[in-house]
DNA sequence: GTATGCAGTAAGTTCAGCTTATGACCAACG
DNA sequence: CGTTGGTCATAAGCTGAACTTACTGCATAC
C-alpha cells in the first residue's frame, strides 16, 4: 500500500534512455536488452511512481511532463554516480571502466590508434572502444551518450558547429597536401591556381574536406574538373595513384599510402585541417576520459 | 576484468549507514537486515570499487578515506533520489511514503496525536510513525536519519543547542503553570516567591524542565525543597494530586489530568516553554515531511 | 494483400541477495 | 581462567526480481 519502494536507478537510467531515443525499442538497443525487458521495467517504474511517464503513440513513445521531470533527476543521479566512480579512480590511481571514442578515419588510423594501444598496455582495467565516424555522426553519438569522446575535424571555409554543454580540446593542426601520381611534374611549391586545368579526385560536397577544397578552388578562380568522388580517403588516394587526377587532402589521410603517391605541401593558399577532441563537460571529469583525452593530445602532438 | 559494473545504490546506502552507525551490526539493525547480508554487500562493494572502504577493528569498523569519499557521494545520490520522489509527490498531488516523527511526550500526546490522525485519514498513502523521545535523544535520531522530524522543547534558562544543517519551525509557546492539589489555598495570581516554603514535586535536573524551574526558584531567591522527583510528567501530576507538593509544569503536560489538580497561571516570573519542530534541511524539501510539519504547526496553534 | 516496424503479455530460466548456521576473534567480568 | 556477549566473516541454501524467448495486437509502408 505504501510507496516506500525507493526509486531504482536501473529503471531511472532506462527512463532517461527512452527519453533520449524516443522509443522503447531504441532504448532497448542502447541498453543491450530486449524491448520486452524495457517495457516491463517501464511498467514497474510507472507503478512505483504512480504516474504515467510516457505517452504511447503508434510511432514510438514520448515522455510526459512527469516523465521528463523524472528523467532530469535520473540524469543528476547518473552524474553523481559517475563522479563517485571518478573519485575512486583518482583515489586509487588506476584508470578503469569503459571509454568510447568516435573518431574520423584518418585520426582513428593514426594517432588514435597509437594512443589506444599505449593506454591499453598501461592500464589493464581501461576498456577502450573506437568507432570510426564522420564528425556530424560522431557528435550525434556524443550527445546521445554512445561515446565519451569525439575526434572531429574542421577545415578552412567550413566552420564546425559545436553543440552546447561540450568541451573541445585542440589536438592537431596539419596542412592539406597536394597528392599527385608518382612522377607527376609540376612546381616544387605548387599553388592551387596551378591546378586549374588538372583532373581532380575529391571527397563529396557533403564531406567538409570536399567542400573546403572546392571552396578554395573557387576562391583561386576556377571550378575543379572532378573525375572521381568518394567519401573514403583510402579510395581517393588509390584513385590518385592510379592516375585519375590530383587531390588535396589532409596529410594524415595519406599517411599510410604515402609511398604510392607524391606529396607536396600546397602553398598559396595554405589550407589546414584542425583536429579536435570533443567531450560532454560532465563526462570529462571522469579521470579515465580525461586521461584518454590527454593521451590523444600527446599522440597527435608527436605527429 | 573490466569494472564497468555501475555503483549500486543499495550498496552505497549501506556504506553510508555503516559510516553513520560505526559498525556493520548497527547498519544491519538500521536497515532491517542481518549483519551477514551487510558484510557480504560491503565485500561486493569493495570488490567493485577496488579499494578498501572500511578499517576493520574488533570494536566495529570505521570508514577509510576512500570510504568517506564514497559515502559522501552516496549521500548526494540519496538526496537526489529523495528530491525525485518529492517531485513526483508534488506532480500528482498525493502525499506518500514514510514520515517518522520523534516528539516529547507532552507534545506527542496532544497536538502531534491530533495532527497524525487528521493526516492519516486525509492521505491514505502517508505512513506516519511517532516515537516519544526526550529532546536530546530526538535530535540524535534526527541526525542519524531515524526520524524526519523532531518535536523538541526549550525552556527559559535552558537554551536549546541545535546541530548544523537543520531547520527549526516554531510550533507553540505556552506558559508554565503552577500545579497544586485540589483545594490548595493561595493567591489567585501566584508568584514564584510565594512558594519558597512549599514542598516541591519536580523533574530531575537532567530534564530541561527541572533545570529551568530550579533556576527560576534560585533567581526568585530560594532553593526549592524537593520531595518527589520523576522524569515522567504523568507521574509528577499524580504526585501533586496525591498531595506531595506543588509543581511548575508546562500546560500541555498537565492537559490530560487537569481535572485531578488545580492549575493557576504563574506570574512573576512568567515562565514559558517553546515547542519547536526540527528537520534536516534536505529532508524538509520532501512534500510529505513539509505537510506533516505544517499540520503540526496548525494543530499546535489550535491549542 | 503481405511485410515491417512498433509495444505489450505470458511463461520459463537464471542469478543476485537474502537468511540461517557456524566459526574466529576480542573485551569485559565473575 | 573460562564464560559471556559483542564484533565480523564465511558457507550453504532459498527466494524472487529481472531477464529471455516466445507470441499477440496494431499501425504504417509497399
Amino acid at each position: 500500500m505504501t510507496n516506500d519502494a525507493a526509486l531504482d536507478v536501473g529503471r531511472l537510467r532506462l527512463l532517461r534512455e527512452i527519453g533520449v531515443r524516443g522509443s522503447i525499442a531504441g532504448a532497448a538497443r542502447a541498453l543491450g536488452l530486449t524491448p520486452s525487458a524495457v517495457s516491463q521495467q517501464l511498467a514497474v517504474l510507472e507503478r512505483d511512481t504512480g504516474a504515467s511517464l510516457v505517452d504511447r503513440s503508434p510511432r514510438g513513445v514520448v515522455l510526459t511532463g512527469t516523465g521528463r521531470l523524472l528523467a532530469a533527476r535520473a540524469e543528476e543521479v547518473l552524474d553523481v554516480l559517475a563522479a563517485a566512480r571518478a573519485d575512486l579512480d583518482r583515489a586509487n590511481g588506476t584508470l578503469g571502466g569503459p571509454v568510447r571514442v568516435a573518431a574520423v578515419a584518418s585520426a582513428a588510423l593514426t594517432f588514435v590508434s597509437v594512443a589506444a594501444l599505449a593506454l591499453a598496455s598501461e592500464h589493464a582495467a581501461l576498456d577502450l572502444a573506437v568507432t570510426v565516424a564522420e564528425p556530424s555522426r560522431a557528435l550525434e553519438l556524443l550527445l546521445a551518450g554512445d561515446v565519451d569522446l569525439a575526434v572531429v575535424d574542421e577545415y578552412d571555409y567550413v566552420p564546425l558547429a559545436l553543440p552546447e554543454h561540450v568541451v573541445a580540446v585542440g589536438l592537431h593542426a596539419e596542412p592539406l597536401m597536394l597528392v599527385t601520381p608518382k612522377g607527376w611534374c609540376g612546381p616544387r611549391h605548387p599553388a592551387l591556381a596551378d591546378l586549374a586545368d588538372a583532373d581532380w579526385v575529391m571527397p563529396p560536397d557533403e564531406a567538409s574536406c570536399g567542400l573546403a577544397v572546392r571552396s578554395a578552388c573557387r576562391a583561386a578562380g576556377f571550378e575543379p574538373r572532378v573525375r572521381w568522388v568518394s567519401d573514403d580517403m583510402l579510395v581517393l588516394v588509390r584513385a590518385v595513384a592510379a592516375g585519375h587526377g590530383v587531390a588535396v587532402l589532409p596529410r594524415l589521410s595519406v599517411a599510410d599510402d604515402a609511398a604510392a603517391v607524391q606529396l607536396r605541401r600546397l602553398h598559396e593558399p595554405e589550407l589546414t585541417r584542425r583536429l579536435t577532441a570533443v567531450a560532454r563537460a560532465s563526462t570529462l571529469t571522469r579521470p579515465s576520459v580525461a586521461a584518454v583525452s590527454a593521451a590523444l593530445a600527446d599522440a597527435a602532438r608527436a605527429r
